[in-house]
DNA sequence: ATCTTTTTTGATTATAAAATCAACAAAACT
DNA sequence: AGTTTTGTTGATTTTATAATCAAAAAAGAT
């Protein structure tokens, strides 16, 4: 177990390695899906021998878990976000979480990768991710959406159809980045198309959601 | 090679078969991914041997690239649709291409799927996806999307993320129906849920790009 | 400095899936 | 009918990858 004489501060060389492993595993597995990641591939990304990661996780899906573990904490960040905002509107959390959203998106691309490739799949590994991970969130954003409508100020369509096109359509420009270069030759992760993102997310995608008596 | 005395009209024992296949490969790829999916698995749900699949197929990846080639006349019918309308403004043509793209999606979940999947991973599938099936509608929607900015009916956005955060958009709710039934108890794949869907994606989604001095 | 525990590794095993092949069956052709 | 071509299969080989293990190296404690 995790003895440590010295303050818990200074993390043994033990957990050091283990996060690296996963922060390597979170990116692979958001990337590729889970099949598609090799253990011995993680391990090379790593600079590490694949009895390594068998010795820090006992096996593939249990380091999957913990990587995914990682996204959450990305999550809760953003639900303290939301808690400092109760007092605003529906509709002002609502944006608020989707600024959020693209900032953490960005900065880690992986959330919104799982979520897509997980989330068409089904099956045991979403309903985890569900249960641990993105449940709670989504569901949060729902009730909010429905607040908003029944407000009048969303156009009364399904909130969860809402939300999920929301993020969807959000995170499309930031998930289809290598199609983007593939297609267009245009490469939308650059300071300038970052910021065009952000301003199409909040003044198109979401104010298209505005009911037309509101001001967007 | 294909012998044929009598007319092409009725496909030979052999092309059947590899149409059953063909069918199969693309309904477990696009639901599962390439790496997923094992030919075994393809064999028993077509009730054929593995060898079999050998036997029409050089290997799981020629079998991978035919099954997509069935998306190719998806999207070819598509371009038709669009090829008839040419005289329709930009705005009215993306309009058609949209509800289109819902139709199809709704019948063919596939399609949007193997997008996202293969659009994330990047690599030479998605290389060959681009060049075979979905690269020239791509650029063709964009340019369109051009059209309709230079014409002031369309926000100016960079063309290339307004069609694809549109059709990630449209996509979510049917890609993610999964995540929806484990995270809201929604099934959003129901005569309703298509409806609602469909108007969202054209009075809400798309009218968010379209300028405010214009009537969506 | 010595001992103990933790961490890492190379080599090996086990397993699952792709690919091959020789033989057999069915269809098409004369 | 007999012959050739096309299609199918069971059994086998090959290959990729997860998982294990005994031994070594490093870190930490006394």
């Amino acid at each position: 177990m995790a003895a440590s004489g010295s303050a818990t501060v200074s993390a043994g060389k033990g957990e050091r390695t283990a996060a690296r492993i996963r922060e390597v595993a979170l990116d692979q597995f958001s990337r590729l899906g889970f099949e598609r990641v090799t253990m011995a591939g993680i391990a090379e990304a790593a600079g590490l021998s694949q009895a390594t990661l068998h010795y820090h996780f006992q096996d593939k899906d249990q380091l999957w878990r913990s990587a995914m573990l990682g996204l959450g904490e990305v999550i809760a960040e953003e639900e303290r976000m939301l808690d400092a905002a109760q007092d605003a509107s529906p509709l002002a959390q609502l944006r608020i979480a989707m600024r959020f959203f693209l900032r953490i998106s960005w900065k880690h691309p992986a959330l919104g990768r799982v979520v897509a490739l997980e989330g068409m799949a089904g099956g045991e590994r979403l309903a985890w991710l569900d249960e641990h991970v993105l449940g709670h969130r989504n569901r949060r954003l729902s009730a909010l959406a429905r607040a908003a409508i029944e407000a009048g100020v969303l156009k009364p369509f399904p909130p969860e159809m809402i939300v999920i096109t929301l993020q969807a359509g959000a995170a499309g420009v930031i998930n289809l980045a290598p199609l983007m270069r593939d297609t267009f030759g245009f490469d939308p992760d650059t300071a300038e198309g970052r910021a065009a993102h952000e301003s199409l997310v909040l003044d198109a995608l979401l104010s298209g959601f505005v009911s037309d008596d509101q001001d967007a």
